[in-house]
DNA sequence: GTTTGATGGTTCGTTATTCGAACCGATGGT
DNA sequence: ACCATCGGTTCGAATAACGAACCATCAAAC
């Protein structure tokens, strides 16, 4: 992870090491995960935390994220409403479908899931946690990005190692451009046990001002409730939403989206 | 600006270049803004994009806050639930007292707004904006946060230039010292019309594990509608959501905070 | 009670990295 | 054709980052 990167990407490399199970971490710990010198490590982390960027915890002296990104983030919402936006789209979504709807960004080459809403239609349902790094070829909503983004950018993708998440897992580059195919012409994508067993995701692109995809929304359903009339419920709402929510933001689905056929 | 800062506070320092009114900056203003070089300025933007921190836009090749931010904030606030937890608050009591209700946290030596709840029961109402930068002398939030700061911080504050936003801005350090002492007797602070003309606002500390002052709450109204029992209402309930805030982010007010008196 | 191995934090000479004036090519208004 | 501005690039000089070694402190181990 050291190789020839500048000092404030090693510096924004030390924010990435957070993430749900460990949203406090050490100088130790953050040396050993970082790869980099323990005196590097805490300079820059000094001057991410005079920044506001991380802060220490009073009790020991662990590092944690601080109240600066959330004005940061407030700021981008202000620029790009992609949250505030999405949320009555979201809302709506897992309420007409029943079933739990999220939204996930594209950053770089990863997905990271950042927004979701539950239905209380049925006691199970699909959990979702916000912030959470996804795969490209695991699952749905990664799908729907890669069926409509650069043909480079996917080939980043598939040439690196591809994981199985479950058994059910696509690992096959060129099985996965087969998916992709389909998903093109119907402009969703459909992801079955591939992430998380039993869980049955559909996946409709959003694209930006370029035409070019920015992120997903999804609907997660436990496989035993995906009857056929759930099915086609499911994927005319959801490519609804998404297209809505495309607009919404200023964006622009590229001429070769299908377009939603009637309601 | 310029001097002796290290490089990673340096590309730190452009994110804070962004507000309201400017969401989108090019590489000239943001060179002309930061006081730096232009070739530095764009080395760091280039670091700051590959990181997500930042993004072009396609139009014209300007910069915006990148999706990244919105991450980091998912994960700050799964370690600080301050944003979501405060939010049935504001409702609540911007809901009670029919008046707008704002967060606002401390952040190094500045205080930004952060959140906010408007009430429908009046046509004429205080509008707040996110992520704004508040003064520490003008508003009652600052006043609120002062009153219970160490003395370091409060000499800090008072020693630099206090701009007068209004002329009813109280800007003498003594003065504001003497306030302090009121509020602190209170535990609730008042500012009128000394950020915005004709703006009445209470205010109230919240605290972190440490006892130390995070932010404060506050309910921002017309000075004309702050009658006798309206003034009553706002502070007993204002109040009551702070300590509660307080309590529910797991923070404690400090011995000498005024406990509430009955409901 | 001292040994051991963690931890967070600090030092300082070497060196690799950042800096910045000047330079490009493109765009656009006069 | 001109001038001004834009985003982006170059390259030698100088500065700032690096990292091995070192402290101080704590907690459990012996």
């Amino acid at each position: 992870m050291q190789t020839d990167m500048g000092t404030v990407a090693k510096a924004l490399s030390l924010l990435t090491l957070f993430n749900h199970a460990r949203t406090e971490i050490g100088l130790s710990e953050l040396t050993r995960a970082s790869g980099l010198n323990k005196a590097t490590v805490y300079r820059l982390l000094c001057e991410l935390q005079s920044g506001g960027f991380v802060e220490q915890t009073g009790s020991d002296r662990a590092y944690r994220l601080g109240p600066e990104v959330l004005r940061l983030a407030a700021l981008r919402e202000a620029a790009v409403p992609i949250l505030s936006v999405s949320r009555a789209i979201l809302d709506r979504l897992s309420a007409d479908t029943g079933e739990t709807a999220h939204l996930s960004l594209v950053r770089g080459e990863s997905l990271n899931s950042l927004s979701h809403a539950y239905s209380p239609r049925h006691a199970t349902r699909v959990m979702m946690e916000d912030a959470e790094v996804l795969s490209f070829h695991g699952t749905g909503s990664g799908l729907a990005v890669l069926a409509f983004a650069d043909d480079d950018f996917v080939d980043r993708i598939l040439s690196r190692p591809l994981v199985a998440h479950t058994d059910l897992t696509l690992t096959d580059p060129a099985r996965i451009r087969q998916v992709l195919e389909t998903v093109r012409a119907s402009g969703l994508a459909e992801a079955v046990g591939g992430f998380e067993a039993d869980v049955h995701s559909h996946a409709a692109p959003i694209f930006g001002a370029d035409q070019r995809p920015i992120g997903a929304l999804a609907v997660a359903a436990p496989v035993s409730r995906m009857t056929a009339s759930q099915w086609q419920a499911i994927r005319s709402r959801l490519k609804r939403a998404a297209t809505d929510l495309t607009q919404r933001i200023g964006g622009f689905c590229p001429p070769d989206y299908p377009r939603d056929r009637a309601a």
